[in-house]
DNA sequence: CTAGTTGCAAACCCTTTGCATAGAT
DNA sequence: ATCTATGCAAAGGGTTTGCAACTAG
């Protein structure tokens, strides 16, 4: 259960920080933890008001701002106007497959780009820190779908 | 003179369609087109504002609108909250080295990053349409600027 | 003349902040 | 008891829209 060392994890963080565990923060964390996808907050508020758990908009906020600083989560813009969170503990880099029907975000990874980074930087007297490859297209479902329906 | 191709087609694409070719989006135009820069809505309005040529905040948004339509530009967010445009005609593809220190935007081109997009396209079923590569990093100028101050 | 354009103000969307109240330790 | 967290409402920043006045063709 990756979700309980996360938690555990966070836990650490707040007690280092002589932060508080509330009731609120932990109901965030289990429903993003538990949720293997790009979660942004709405979509946890919604899934809180779902669930009859009552949480705050601006602590769903201020929860993911923490979640951010302890690296357990990370801010990811896909440009659809909203920010979307990503689990970071016990996942290496990777990008990211977005299918513009569904909106569906899929993971990969390719260690050439890596490799590629370090061309592109050397030749242009860079010095590369990080980057973001993102692949925009039709996903295999909304493909299949749209031959059935010719 | 990129320019002037530049406003003849935007002239083309005002008459095709009815429009009307106005003061404020020839002005606006030969600003976009006169700079070789990711310029945002604010960026242009501010250069029109300083050369005393008046055109409202709204009328940009507007005309940056018109202009991607026509495929002459095309939106770009590089996270910092704002979107910023970019020249597309007479430019073939290209991806962004992004320096983390003065924001400054370099286009590069390698043409790996296609037949990458490809290889992962392909290991993941998913069919590729166009992708985004972004490298974050520091500049060769900021970067030399803080090696002296060592 | 007349349909499209402008530009202000107001509305929007997502996100952050101020502050009085509630809650964790 | 103390000091942080909460959650509303209000403010922020970027972008869009409604609408009366204006203008290109």
């Amino acid at each position: 259960m990756t979700k309980n060392i996360e938690k555990e994890i966070f836990r650490q963080y707040i007690i280092t920080n002589n932060l508080k565990f509330s009731r609120q923060r932990e109901e965030i964390i289990e429903v993003f933890f538990s949720i293997d996808k790009h979660l942004s907050v709405d979509d946890i508020y919604r899934i809180l008001k779902k669930k009859r758990i009552s949480v705050g908009y601006t602590t769903v906020y201020r929860t993911m701002r923490l979640l951010c600083e302890c690296n357990l989560a990370q801010e990811r813009m896909f440009g659809d106007g909203q920010t979307r969170y990503e689990h970071v503990y016990g996942h290496h880099h990777h990008d990211h497959l977005i299918c513009i029907k569904c909106r569906k975000i899929q993971e990969f990874h390719n260690p050439r780009i890596e490799r590629l980074q370090e061309i592109v930087a050397g030749d242009n007297n860079f010095r590369a820190l990080y980057h973001k490859l993102e692949i925009y297209g039709i996903c295999e479902k909304c493909e299949s779908e749209r031959r059935s329906k010719e």
